[in-house]
DNA sequence: TTAATGTCTCAAGACACGTTGAGGTGAAAG
DNA sequence: CTTTCACCTCAACGTGTCTTGAGACATTAA
């Protein structure tokens, strides 16, 4: 992810309904939810969900796809990641004083396997 | 971090000049920069400049304190660790998806250790 | 076809954001 | 004390963002 993708990512995340979408969909999983659904959780008029729908859709944190007459809402798991390497990039310089609490509260979580392939 | 923080925190990191001060800052040190020098980097008047600090202050992703007649600004390391502990928080509810490659992404840097001390 | 459902598109308005330029404040030097 | 330097504050302007409401489109059922 580079920068311009980064500031497309935090400006989607950067507002109270987008980013209670993303969590929504995030713990929703891979088969997401139709458009109704979420703006039901959100409490929000179909054009304002829309809306932001489409603004998380361009910004690469969501994906859709139709499903019958509803369209189904995903989160799209690499670009959040994408998005959370892109900040812990820095502290890598030099200056781990990021990352190291970044991974224990990520330890404090109960992530199956969290050292890589290699 | 709650909510608000984190919507303060990507709202403040959702423009180009203060994402590039935020990683310039962190890759700064603790005792990071003179705002002068802040704004040459960045190209920025002083007008433009002060206006991005002061945002990233109230955002608490910067903290300043006086040294002579300038203005020292450095990152607060625990507001972009938090930040990015509350955007992985999600995926640990059965989705980790956006843990592992994270972590991964963690673990190609230099980070001397990345397991917490407990 | 007609009707009902689910979602999107569009225009308009209110509001917030980012930039600029002028001017002000605090600290050091002469 | 006056000047210079470093930085901040303020008002104003153009632009972008969010919300609303009306309407359109696509899909399914009767």
């Amino acid at each position: 992810m580079d920068e311009t993708q980064a500031l497309d990512a935090l400006g989607a995340l950067a507002q109270e309904t987008r980013l209670r979408i993303v969590r929504l969909l995030v713990t929703a999983g891979p088969d997401g939810m139709a458009a109704g659904a979420i703006g039901e959780a959100m409490g929000a008029t179909s054009s304002r969900l829309s809306f932001h729908l489409t603004h998380l859709e361009a910004a690469g944190l969501v994906q859709s796809r139709r499903d019958g007459r509803s369209i189904r809402y995903s989160a799209v798991y690499d670009a959040l990641s994408g998005l959370i390497a892109f900040l812990m990039r820095d502290c890598c310089q030099g200056h781990p004083e990021v990352c190291t609490p970044a991974v224990a509260a990520l330890s404090a979580c109960a992530c199956p396997s969290p050292e890589p392939a290699a």
